[in-house]
RNA sequence: GGGCGAAUAGCUCAGCCGGGAGAGCACCUGCUUUACACGCAGGGGGUCACAGGUUCGAGCCCUGUUUCGCCCA
């Protein structure tokens, strides 16, 4: 059969790409949905990344997650489908274009809105993809041929239809707000989109003279630049330091505009001089406290982010020149009482990092109270999860106090919004259909300019790519989906807002779980960030070590929401891990001869099974049973170490080893048949556990193993067979286990060299002895032993031997010359130690008599046969070392 | 200011329903044992941040404190 030529070291080069091809050849991603409401369906919606986006480490983390659900899912017979998708990235793409056209020397307004929107499908066409073939490096099943774009026609009709509803129904409405403004990127953001942060900045203390003339009021202010646009002061109504002033006016300097002194509850006395100017214009707050008092608005600052023709002298000035230059002027006039260091938050675009201006400005937005309320509902109750848990609170504390959504952006590139004014009577509607009359008049009409938040659009992600609005199978039999996997860091973004949207639209949850990961840091902790270049990237690290090591090295170490940090000793780990697999299967494939699968995979009955055999088979079994249930309980770390412990701890440490024994004796044929088919079998169920975390090594070998079927990734998941556990075995394959250490261990004390063989004296009675008797071979093998004698645990103990002692057995080691009796006596003085302290800690615990009334009797019972063994030992180390010093 | 998380071996992290402190890496000692040196065998190393409390029993539950990180305002 050729197998002994296969290399020493796994190369992934070599398999993944064919591999990958071979799925998407047989067709094993592709779902149809299955009508059957008794299948169990399970289907993940990938979060669309970004078209404008490469493949990082959190987009390989987010899919891993993903394919381990969908493969181990698709393996237990439900009905799966993970379907796939981009994003069109409304500011990013349009940055990117930007930036194109800008390098030919061209603005936006020279190739005008119809030319700009083609060239940036062209580059859609020509970049969009490059991410999804990055994904496919990662192993990802998802079923390309359903993969859908926001801006497909599918999707885009959904938008439209949710807009056009929403509308009718009042819960999108048009108005001059105050909005975040990014002066960079041209257009207003959401509150999400702005990111605040600390800056270290000063606060302006600035007088501003009563109209009276009987003195003045010191404001406090971090934008001095804007008093330019105040049209009143505030004090708190119970602030007694103004009670006299309310009512009053002030001359504001510089513009010389008399502006009202006015009473307003939200002022905080205890910030600055308990006196606040109010720009209602251009600070959130300040347009409320305007609002509350009639106070005019005056616009400073343009969209543009330098000083408007209302700054008078100062127009055109940018707002940190302006700053400047007002701050100078205060104090040249006097009035700039003092200036303080002050660190406060400040708003950043989350997209271009330039400082976010408010601005008030007319734009279109979602009510949203009406919405959230069901969408509180539905967590509340335990409709939608989720994982870990204690983002409930999070996601409870944003939707609870969540304010209406900006919706509309000032670009071209995106779903532009469906509402049209006419030009001659002004009426304003929303339509599904492009317009091209006005319903009223007839009069021309015409399209609003704007495009709408890329999360307006991804908001529908669960339906509009299943057809909605009309009534398709996909909705009928997937809807709603199983989990949705993303990061913790888009909770607001686009987790709450599909849940209210598929609320309202489909009348149910978008998805039962959302499982959260974390995000991947340096390993100092820090943030990665591609423009530091600090950020690991995926595509080399598949490279060099295969996506199944990526992926592993993802998955371990890390519980559902928490950060993981990237260190490069982890990758080599799973690499080991993947070169261990490996070399075990080179193993089985060279030792399996003539042997054939058997028909369904079963176990011949007439087997000759031995202690290790039905051990091995029962810590199988076992293990197949943890991982199905980590699985279902998304702790998929834990999973993943599991399978490792497995396959590394126990198949390759002791199972392997154990086997080698019958394999490699010819007289043995009923030993050695046994042996092929316990090796392949637990290889072939450890491979079907391995397969969704490591998907292409385990394809590979599977392949070249005696199978059936096509790819291990149809196969059925292997679970518990009860029949095959076997607590009695894994015990006494445990007294094994422990004996084969005891005596390797006084090996090593005596430095004894690992290639001589020793002889072994077993002094054990009952139960202990037959075991021990019946896999001397096995002792004999693991232990380097030369030859085995069994005698009663009464019998006289051999005089220039070591010894050891395990629950119910001595053994003793005739390492004739080897042994120095003063060092033996210490050795096992130190071990006595050991036991003693041991069983000092259980006899304290058993001699407290309300352990003994209050705890549960089977803890009781366990410690006190806990205490029998090490008594057990300790007697019989005391003897030996009485013996040896008599 | 409010909320959340983290603090366990030198490092990075697991630790379920409260019941004998674990892994990987690093370290020490051996080893060309016909699957693997990306390996094998053996070993050392912990006041589970601190202080109280509940309990027969606390890394785990409760209260408070400290340090670090994140989110929200």
């Amino acid at each position: 059969m050729g197998r002994t030529d296969i290399p020493t070291t796994y190369d992934p080069k070599q398999m993944e790409e064919r591999i990958y091809q071979f799925w998407l050849d047989g067709g094993y991603f592709h779902a149809e949905p299955d009508p059957n409401p008794d299948r169990e369906h399970f289907v993940i919606m990938m979060p669309p990344p970004n078209i404008t986006g490469t493949l990082h480490i959190g987009h390989a983390l987010d899919s891993a997650i993903q394919d381990i659900l969908i493969r181990s899912k698709r393996m237990q017979g439900a009905n799966t489908c993970w379907m796939p998708g981009t994003d069109h990235a409304s500011i990013a793409t349009e940055a990117k274009v930007v930036a194109s056209l800008a390098k030919q020397g061209l603005t936006k307004a020279d190739v005008g809105r119809d030319g700009f929107l083609k060239i940036a499908w062209e580059w859609k066409e020509k970049h969009g993809g490059e991410i999804v073939e990055q994904q496919k490096k990662l192993g990802a099943s998802c079923d390309w041929e359903r993969a859908r774009f926001t801006m497909d026609p599918v999707c885009s009709r959904a938008v439209r239809e949710v807009f056009v509803r929403l509308f009718e129904k009042g819960l999108i409405y048009r108005g001059d707000r105050m909005v975040n403004w990014c002066t960079n990127c041209g257009t207003s953001l959401s509150d999400v989109e702005v990111e605040h942060e600390d800056e270290e900045s000063a606060l302006w203390y600035l007088r501003y003279p009563l109209t009276d003339g009987t003195g003045h009021v010191t404001v406090a202010t971090t934008r001095p630049e804007t008093m330019l646009g105040d049209t009143g002061v505030a004090v708190n109504p119970d602030d007694p330091r103004y009670a006299a002033l309310v009512g009053k006016t002030l001359m504001l300097p510089i513009m010389n505009r008399e502006i009202p002194v006015v009473a307003d509850e939200h002022v905080d006395p205890t910030f600055g001089t308990g006196a606040v100017k109010v720009t209602p214009a251009h600070d959130p707050n300040d347009f409320e406290i305007g609002h509350r008092h009639g106070l005019e608005s005056v616009c400073v600052i343009g969209p543009d982010g330098r000083m408007t023709e209302q700054a008078g002298e100062y127009a055109g000035q940018t707002r940190e020149e302006c700053r400047r230059a007002v701050a100078d002027r205060f104090e040249l006039a006097g009035l700039l009482e003092r200036v303080e260091k002050y660190t406060h938050a400040v708003g950043h675009c989350q997209r271009c990092g330039t400082l976010v201006e408010p601005l008030v400005s007319l734009q279109w937005f979602v009510k949203m109270e009406p919405l959230a309320k069901p969408a509180i509902e539905a967590v509340k109750n335990g409709n939608i999860r989720f994982v870990p848990e204690r983002f409930t609170k999070t996601y409870l504390n944003w939707m609870e106090n969540v304010r209406d959504w900006c919706i509309s952006r000032q670009l071209w590139w995106g779903h532009r919004i469906p509402v049209w004014y006419c030009d001659n009577c002004g009426h304003m509607f929303a339509s599904r259909e492009d317009a091209t009359a006005c319903p009223k008049c007839g009069g021309r009409v015409e399209q609003d300019p704007g495009v709408l938040d890329t999360w307006f659009s991804s908001a529908l992600w669960t339906f509009s790519t299943m057809g909605w609005p009309d009534e398709t199978p996909e909705l009928a039999a997937w809807h709603p989906t199983s989990v949705l996997v993303t990061g913790y860091d888009i909770i607001f973004f686009w987790v709450a807002r599909m849940i209210f949207t598929a609320l309202e639209f489909m009348g149910e949850k978008p998805f039962s779980d959302v499982l959260l990961h974390g995000l991947i840091r340096n390993a100092d902790g820090s943030k990665m960030s591609r423009s530091k270049g600090t950020g690991v990237n995926p595509l080399e690290i598949i490279g060099e070590y295969g996506s199944d090591t990526l992926r592993f090295t993802l998955i371990t170490g890390n519980t559902p929401g928490n950060d993981i940090r990237w260190r490069p000793e982890k990758v080599e780990a799973s690499r080991n891990f993947c070169n261990k697999i490996w070399n075990a299967s080179r193993f089985v494939m060279m030792n399996l001869g003539d042997f054939e699968a058997p028909a369904g995979g079963r176990l011949p009955s007439d087997l000759e099974l031995t202690l290790a055999d039905r051990w091995i088979l029962s810590r199988l079994n076992r293990t197949a049973d943890q991982i199905t249930q980590q699985l279902a309980r998304y702790d998929l770390g834990e999973a993943a170490r599991t399978i490792y412990d497995f396959i590394w701890g126990e198949y390759c440490d002791w199972y392997i080893e154990i086997a080698k024994r019958r394999l490699y004796d010819e007289t043995d044929a009923p030993g050695r048949r046994a042996a092929r088919h316990v090796l392949w079998k637990v290889l072939d169920g450890a491979l079907k556990l391995l397969h969704p975390f490591m998907p292409f090594i385990t394809e590979g070998i599977w392949q070249h193993l005696p199978h059936e079927g096509d790819s291990i990734m149809t196969q059925a998941w292997p679970h518990v067979d009860e029949a095959w556990l076997d607590s009695g075995a894994e015990a006494e394959m445990a007294m094994i286990m422990e004996t084969v250490r005891a005596i390797r261990n006084v090996r090593a004390e005596f430095e004894v060299a690992p290639s001589r063989k020793v002889d072994a004296i077993f002094h054990a009675d009952g139960a202990v002895a037959a075991t021990l008797d019946r896999n001397a071979d096995v002792l004999t093998h693991l232990a380097g032993l030369a030859g085995v004698k069994m005698e009663s645990a009464a019998a006289p103990k051999p005089e220039k031997a070591a010894a050891a002692v395990a629950p119910g057995l001595e053994v003793y080691l005739p390492l004739a010359g080897m042994i120095d009796i003063g060092k033996e006596i210490e050795r096992l003085r130190r071990e006595l130690d050991g036991l003693q302290a041991e069983a000092a800690k259980v006899r304290a615990k058993l001699g407290n008599e309300s352990f003994v009334a209050k705890a549960p009797p089977q803890v009781v019972q366990k410690q006190r046969d806990r205490l029998a063994d090490l008594e057990d030992q300790l007697t019989k180390v005391q003897v030996r070392v009485a013996q040896l010093e008599s």
